[in-house]
DNA sequence: CTTGACCTTCCCATTATGGGAAGGATTAGG
DNA sequence: CCTAATCCTTCCCATAATGGGAAGGTCAAG
C-alpha cells in the first residue's frame, strides 16, 4: 500500500507518516522504485499513534505507549502510570486556564463595553504589577 | 536604563525584549555604545505585555491590546470583545481537554494497573478507529 | 590595565504540523 | 505507444514563543 492509502486509512497525514519516520517512531519498508509500502499492521500502528495524539498525547508519549502496546509482557500498572500522569497534566492545565476565565470574566464583567473609553480589563493589565503609586497612564 | 534592569523590572527576560524588538511588538532607542536604552515608560509597557501573556493571550492578540491601551479614546467595547473571546476560547479548549479527562478517567478505571498485562487503555488505543473486527494485537 | 559582568548579533533547538518546489514513477485514457 | 494526470520522493521554509550558547565589543571596579 502507498503512503497515500496508508494516510487516508489512518487518519493520519502523508506528511505526518514521513515525519514519524525520521524521528524513528515507525519504520517503512521501501519497493523497488523507491516508494514506502505499508500493510494492514503499519495502518494500525498509524491508529494507535492517532488516537494517542487525539486524547492529548505527545509523540514522546506515544512513542511510550506504542512500546508498552507491542511488549504483550508489560505490567498494565506502567500504562495506567503513563494515563494517570496525562490526566494530572491536563487536569493542572485546566485548572490554571480556570484562573485566568476567572480574573478575565471579573475584569468583563466591570467593563461597560460600549462607546465609552474607560476600561478596567486595561486598567488591570497595565496596574497589575505596580505596587502602590497611582494607575498607569499609556506611555509614548 | 540596560535591558538587563528592564528584564529585572518588568519580569520579562532580556531574550523576549529583543524578541519583541525584533517582531516589531516594542521599539528601543539606542545609545552610543550600540546598548539598548529603557525608561519607566518601556517597563510600563513590558509589564503589560507579560500580562497579557500571563493571562494567555498570544503576542499578536497583545499587540492589539496594546494598541488599545496606547489609543485613549478607543471605546471599551473593543477591549472587551478581545478579552471575551479569549475567555471563549479558553473555555472551548478546556470544554475538549475535560471530554478527553473523562474517557481517559473511565479507561483507566478499568485497568487493574497492576502486574497484569491486560489493559483495557491500550485496547482502547488500538481499536478505537475500528469498525467490527476482533480486537487488534500489536502488530509486528 | 586586567577582570568580570555586561551588552551585541547570530545560529540552533524545541513541538507538531503544513505548504510548496523540483523531479522521478506510475497509471489511465486515447 | 504517447501524454497527461496523479502519485511518489527529498529538501527547504514557516509557524509560536522561548531558551541556550558562542564570538566578540564595552564598561566599571580594582
Amino acid at each position: 500500500m502507498n503512503i497515500g492509502d496508508a494516510a487516508k486509512r489512518s487518519g493520519v497525514s502523508a506528511k505526518m507518516i514521513r515525519y514519524y519516520e525520521e524521528i524513528g517512531l515507525i519504520k517503512a519498508s521501501r519497493r523497488a522504485n523507491g516508494y514506502r509500502d505499508y500493510d494492514e499492521s503499519d495502518v494500525s500502528v498509524l491508529q494507535f499513534i492517532r488516537r494517542t495524539r487525539d486524547l492529548g498525547f505527545s509523540l514522546d508519549e506515544a512513542s511510550s505507549l506504542l512500546a508498552l502496546w507491542r511488549d504483550r509482557k508489560r505490567p498494565s500498572r506502567e500504562v495506567k502510570r503513563l494515563a494517570s500522569q496525562h490526566i494530572e497534566d491536563l487536569e493542572r492545565r485546566m485548572r490554571e486556564m480556570r484562573a485566568v476565565v476567572r480574573t478575565l470574566k471579573t475584569l468583563a464583567d466591570h467593563c461597560h463595553g460600549d462607546e465609552r473609553s474607560d476600561c478596567p480589563i486595561l486598567d488591570d493589565f497595565a496596574a497589575a504589577t505596580m505596587k502602590k503609586s497611582a494607575r498607569k497612564r499609556p506611555p509614548a
